[in-house]
DNA sequence: TAGATTGTTAATCGATTAACAATC
DNA sequence: TAGATTGTTAATCGATTAACAATC
């Protein structure tokens, strides 16, 4: 089997909102979907989804489109959404709550399993079902439970040292939630999530939405 | 006063990693800071941000660099985190309610003043001092507010429905944060906050890293 | 066959980087 | 003056779109 090749990242980021079309399409009996049914209200045009999905290596049939329940897979395979993996969630203050109580990560194969935190007195407890441990039992617990992936929470000033911790509790991945760029060794891979970007983005627009 | 140009949206998403630096050292006596300093953990060139920094109009002196609080008060100003715009949050579920709880938006000019939700079992109740407000009340709000800004937080295959009661009540900008793209009329803006295509990144990322 | 839709190649567009000039 | 840093122009790179060919 030959590596997929790993697609440009706007594709990547493309992949979610078919997905979210073609499922509500899937309600229906429709067996093809055609790229100008998936475009629907989406700015770009319809051409970039038949090179998103041939990226896939996926074929549609002229006339009729793409089979839908095949490309609903092949798009979850290819995410790996279809596969388990369990995560523990560090700081449970309000972004962290949040987190813990959002469906939509579990749906999509990615379950946090615990959530940790430095404050003792919320240890003990549970959020949304999940158990809150003392940061000190950490290490012991990646490693028992085999967690390889961490939703980092915690005040920005805090992000660097508990993801210092991370790593040496034998964490891989990191899904930074702080504003706090990380420092880390090789073989630890980061994900930001960048939320004061995108409030940036949406200033500017309403800026010049209302222009004031 | 000549319009400010509207920037690259990659340049906009930039800024606010620049500011989070650049208040970090704004509280030593630094007077000047080089784009070399700035640079810090960024996976980009130097050259990027004085291009950035240009494009807001900034300029910097050889040798010593930017001014540092200068560039600070430029930058916010271009963002319009200067000054304070109110916003109501629509759907007071795990992520509304964790919004609700984040001081970053208010540290950056957006005021959440009030949650609405459909429950009206929630109605009446407070979250993070905000209170929460039945939807029949949204419309005389809104007018009696004068508030212009929604984050949307309710379930995807509600949002278009609650969109266009946004809409009629008088909303001009809607920060939607579900899945479900949003058809409104001229006039009304919406930055579709897009969590699953960040998931997805994150997940093509791990697959790889992992290789499994 | 005609027509609708996929698939591919080339052109365009925009953002980033490289090279170098300007300035204090 | 020499050197460090900003500033600008040209080259590169990557993603999107346009044009058209292929296919059922």
């Amino acid at each position: 089997m030959d590596r997929l090749k790993i697609l440009n990242l706007p594709a990547i980021r493309r992949f979610p909102t078919y997905l979210h079309i073609l499922k509500r399409l899937d309600t229906s009996d429709m067996e093809y979907v055609s790229t100008a049914e998936l475009i629907d209200r989406l700015d770009f045009e319809a051409v970039l989804i038949r090179k998103d999905l041939a990226g896939l290596g996926l074929k549609g049939v002229p006339r009729r489109g793409y089979p839908l329940k095949a490309l609903i897979n092949a798009i979850e395979s290819y995410l790996g959404w279809n596969k388990d993996d369990e995560a523990f969630l560090i700081g449970s203050g309000a972004l962290g709550h949040a987190l813990l109580g959002y469906e939509q990560f579990s749906d999509r194969g990615l379950k946090i399993v615990a959530a940790f935190d430095s404050d003792e007195s919320k240890c003990g407890s549970e959020i949304s079902g999940k158990p809150v441990f003392s940061m000190t039992k950490l290490e012991n617990l990646t490693a028992r439970m085999g967690i390889r992936i961490a939703l980092l929470c915690v005040p920005w000033h805090e992000a660097q040292q508990v993801a210092d911790q991370l790593v040496e509790a034998g964490i891989k991945a990191i899904w930074n939630f702080t504003a706090q760029e990380l420092d880390l060794p090789e073989g630890v891979i980061c994900h930001n999530e960048n939320l004061m970007s995108s409030l940036a983005v949406f200033s500017v627009k309403m800026k010049s939405h209302f222009n004031d």
